[in-house]
DNA sequence: GGCGAATTGAGAGATTTTCTCATTTAAGGA
DNA sequence: TCCTTAAATGAGAAAATCTCTCAATTCGCC
């Protein structure tokens, strides 16, 4: 079974569950843990096979149940990749974006925001209102630039 | 059967299939044709439909393949949506990025690119390299913004 | 400690994506 | 125009991914 408050995020993650009336399982501190642990963008499938490391059998639903459910909260992220694949994230911040290693899929959060400055005017006198925007860049981290020379 | 040169995004497709020595077939034009026609982003399903609305029985292994291949030729582009979805849209330029209505699913090419005009040094002194960025709008386009009211 | 409602587990079921290989077809050369 | 050859497709099986259901469990509150 979890520590109570083993690290910083899941206390933010239940402090966050808690001011929606939701309820802090075990599970679903499990999968905060497993996330921020890994520092990386995870599959579901090793989202899920970290958790059942750490809890025993839990049941898969749970896992997708739970991601959806911190994903609405903005504590996960669900992050995309140029070859298809996609995964998860931990995100403490209500806005933010991510820069993701392609070789290691480390996750590093993202200082500011690319469309902020940007001037949305002639966009919008299209017609077009703008609600929300996706950003995301891809690289190597420093690790990764280092081994690859 | 598919005319040849029905549309200009269709004489597009051929000449960059042609450039990296790839066959212009009936399949794949339809794509293009169905992409490019709805002018929304569309489903593996949906576009398959079209395709087979044109063409009659086509494999859908051969939309999978087909939409891979125009990906990586940057034919076609794969957009995704909060709500978990995703779909594909024509998208002609090479570096583009696109404003996507909620609504409609509509798909607007986007003037400018707002990394461009980003400051990445404070990024990159991390020791992370960025080498790729995504980046897409959510909103509602004029049409629907207007039966909103 | 007990109660009620939220959450979970397990597995069936639905959906999506990939794979295989025989058949078809585009494209270049004679 | 016909031939040749390799690329591309079709069909359906198989694999992978995701969702659903409902009885059993567990959290949060009193």
């Amino acid at each position: 079974m979890l520590k109570d408050f083993e690290c910083v995020e899941e206390s933010y993650a239940k402090e966050v569950l808690r001011e929606r009336g939701l309820r802090s399982t075990s599970q679903r501190l499990a999968v905060i843990h497993v996330l921020h642990e890994s520092g990386r963008s995870l599959s579901v499938g090793e989202i899920h096979d970290g958790v059942r490391d750490i809890l025993g059998g839990t049941g898969l639903a749970t896992i997708y149940r739970t991601l959806e459910t911190f994903e609405s909260l903005g504590v996960v992220r669900r992050l995309h990749f140029p070859d298809g694949e996609s995964g998860y994230a931990f995100s403490r911040a209500g806005h933010a974006h991510h820069m993701v290693c392609l070789a290691c899929r480390g996750v590093f959060d993202f200082p500011g925001c690319p469309v902020e400055s940007f001037d949305l005017a002639p966009l919008e006198r299209t017609g077009f209102r703008v609600e929300d925007h996706f950003v995301q860049f891809f690289g190597r981290c420093g690790g990764c630039g280092e081994a690859a020379r």
